[in-house]
DNA sequence: TACAATATTAAGTAATTGTTAAATGTTGCA
DNA sequence: TGCAACATTTAACAATTACTTAATATTGTA
């Protein structure tokens, strides 16, 4: 599924550019760059980056002006777009979002920072490809970008682990989760909690949701049904 | 609404002025011109330009520090400033973006580049005016022209932080923004502050604008109800 | 039935957020 | 420059909410 992430550095400074180049290869990714903002936008319309780390000061056509275009092209509307300044000061940053940046790094680029930065922004994009915010289940919606659970259009709002564990269960009606793979998805793998604690919170939803939805398997696990 | 735009054009060099002076006038612009760094800002602050380009290198007053101080008038805020620069040395590109100018061109100008990026200012400019920069959401209107925020007609200044959190969440009412994403967009990915900094400005947004409108997601962020 | 698994409570513990006031930064102006 | 006004951040503590546990009751099934 994963393939290696691909990144286009645009940068108008050979040596910038080869350093950024040099750096993100060592990080394991498939590097790509171009040297001024048409450059880069035809190139990124081939090499469909999912990154591009964008100068906003280079001759011709800069940074903003790049980033916008950019943003215009059907296929890259899903490529995030960081931005180098050489200030960190407000207008610049407000021109860059204002554009459709995702983020900026200052000038003089640190591999640290960048690496981890990139990281964190894969890791966004790879979270944000896997889950769907809105389960719609017709009667019942959850929500996850307001964080609210709709019984026949009543709104109900939900602790932390509860929601999750409403999430979990009702992503897939009918399928039985063990409560390993509760714990596992809700607590995460490395926590440790007491045998009782799914039960309460499956009573809480019992609860606030309704008796009915959630099944016991005993020996197993719990299920949604509809 | 729109005027022919202005510009001021400075260099010590009488030649290179009269090369821009009869270019821009060409593309349609209304052009002045002064020979050094004092002359720039008198006339500046008489012909209020939209842009100057400035020549780093002048005797008597360099362009940046004429730069420093266009900066400093009030009537010239929103002028750009665009520097002419015979190399693109870093040291030069920084000095100048520290100073407050918005973009440079190196020498020798190309007529077609410098049109091209006088003209892609403009749009910038006239963008910013028109944009997204005012949500309205009835009673509601929040305008980032003027930094001022309307709560049923009445006017209410909020100090730029407040702003930008308050702007933030107001772009989509019901979304909860997780404290990481507050961070990101208000304070920058780089800033490093306090838990609590997210915490204070709320509740300085729910003391002025009310404290019905902003809800707490506990352990996720806060969201803005309409 | 017996007993292992789950349900139910209430209470304890932990984590997060709210509230202040004071400290620190900024900015504009005399 | 230095002051004054304001903005921002911090720090300490309070309040609230979430989460977990422990004790006990109940249930389902071999």
């Amino acid at each position: 599924m994963s393939k290696i992430p691909k990144i286009l550095v645009v940068d108008d400074d050979p040596d910038i550019v080869e350093i950024l180049r040099y750096n993100l290869s060592l990080g394991g990714y498939d590097v790509k760059s171009a040297f001024n903002g048409k450059e880069a936008i035809k190139k990124a319309k081939i090499f469909l980056p999912e990154i591009i780390l964008l100068d906003v000061m280079m001759p011709e056509m800069d940074g903003i002006e790049a980033c916008s275009l950019i943003k215009e092209i059907p296929s890259l509307v899903n490529t995030r777009i960081i931005f180098l300044s050489a200030r960190s000061e407000d207008y610049t940053q407000l021109s860059a979002f204002d554009a459709g940046a995702d983020d900026y790094i200052s000038k003089p680029v640190k591999p640290k920072i960048l690496l981890k930065k990139i990281e964190s922004i894969f890791k966004r994009i790879n979270k944000k490809n896997e889950e769907i915010n809105v389960i719609d289940l017709g009667e019942i919606k959850i929500d996850r970008n307001s964080y609210l659970v709709y019984i026949k259009n009543q709104e109900i709002a939900l602790p932390r682990k509860e929601f999750e564990l409403f999430y979990l269960l009702a992503s897939k009606p009918g399928k039985v989760f063990t409560r390993d793979e509760i714990m596992g998805k809700v607590w995460g793998s490395e926590v440790v909690v007491g045998d009782r604690t799914i039960d309460v919170h499956i009573r809480k939803l019992r609860e606030k949701i309704g008796d009915l939805y959630f099944k016991t398997v005993k020996g197993i696990g719990y299920k949604f049904n509809q």
